[in-house]
DNA sequence: TGTACATCAGTGAACGCGCGTTCACTGATGTAC
DNA sequence: TGTACATCAGTGAACGCGCGTTCACTGATGTAC
């Protein structure tokens, strides 16, 4: 009771900062069954009770909203991309670094469900600047595969352009699995024939690739 | 000027197919940048050149719009795997196959560009009977692409659950190559660079498949 | 062939509503002295 | 510590606009006789 408490002093740029993500999380939230182009600044402002116009004190439009929300996306999916490093390729066979993998998108999919499926959607759909973000992004991700792949056994004498071929063809087999994670969501046997299927399928293009490669 | 001429009769029943013609034609291009869910009666009508009410003489609404240019967007799907299918598997190569096939491909999204833009965008952010529509749709290819596999030769003893899994990874290939293509765009040099890495990752993916069946 | 009636694609006014954006404002928090 | 002023997140009224949908209608085309 007395301001000498430990009662939070609440600055006003903490203040700010809450209200910031409070409408992140509006609108990560409301766009999830339609997209960022059908979404309004005043429903969003309404889920987060405050006044249409304040929503200006924090952003610009829905558009640049969108680009903030493809940042905290990526975040997501590079804390992803750094789980599925630890563990050091070197000491594992091909079949249990594919596993590995797998479970681990599988995993983040699910806790940053909201995440995926923002880029999964505004990727094809979304105002042109975030297309185009998220696009550069993805790229991102390619490059790095395709230096982790660098680091396997049997790729030392592939080109740099060998490397994002494959790194290209995996991060769209990768794209496709999340997205068929999130589709399949209610019975739990969809989900194991969904992982199933994407480690045989990533066995599959990991083996094409070194045969590929041993023949040129 | 007579009645007995070819003046065109136009019968009321060829006047609404026509009008309902110049609807699916403007909403496919009105959503082409952004979505069928940001896409409004209104402007429908208005680029066709009809009053709004009007509209609701050829569909109950925007969704019912949407299912209807799902069905014909995969008819120019389905052309282009009839057209893949010519050519005799059995008289070819699996280099020539695979070559003859990605060149179809791009060949169909350069002339169905607005079909393959609505697919690959409302499938993620449509409205939810229209991704389903899609996600059914995008299945029945996948099952067909696993009969024509069972074609090849090599896939004798697979079971129908590995043709899946192989036929799922080249759809997914595939998807990801007509979005390249929509949006290489503008360079002929970045379409080239998206057809090498296509037909590169689809061999790698079939010589993958026949070296781990041929291990199983 | 001519007439009388039915059909129905398209019209136009009207409705209540949510939209993005403007503007002048309030009042709590922060800062300079 | 106390006071006077600055900052600025959030307010609330107002604007013109496009939205989906209702309704009663018009008038050309189609049909039955």
């Amino acid at each position: 009771m007395t301001t000498t408490g430990p009662d939070r002093p609440v600055t006003r740029v903490e203040r700010k900062e809450r209200t910031r993500r409070a409408i992140l999380d509006a609108a990560l939230d409301l766009c999830d069954d339609s997209s960022l182009v059908a979404l309004s600044l005043r429903q969003v402002a309404k889920e987060v009770g405050i006044v249409p116009t304040a929503f200006y004190r924090h952003f610009d439009s829905i558009e640049a909203l969108g680009l903030a929300l493809v940042d905290e996306s990526f975040e997501s999916l590079r804390a992803m991309l750094r789980d599925v490093r630890r563990g050091d390729p070197e000491d594992l066979a091909f079949g249990d670094i594919v596993d590995r993998s797998i479970t681990v998108l599988v995993d983040h999919v699910h806790r940053q469900r909201a995440h995926f499926r923002f880029i999964a959607r505004e990727r094809a759909a979304g105002p042109p600047a975030v297309r185009e973000a998220i696009r550069h992004e993805i790229e991102l991700c390619e490059r790095e595969l395709a230096l982790d792949l660098a680091r396997l056994p049997g790729t030392g004498p592939w080109s740099a352009d060998d490397l994002r071929v494959l790194s290209n063809l995996i991060v769209s087999a990768m794209v496709a699995t999340a997205e068929s994670v999130l589709e399949a969501g209610q019975s739990p046997g969809d989900e194991a024939h969904v992982v199933a299927t994407a480690r045989t399928q990533l066995r599959m293009v990991l083996i094409g690739a070194l045969h590929w490669r041993s023949r040129g």
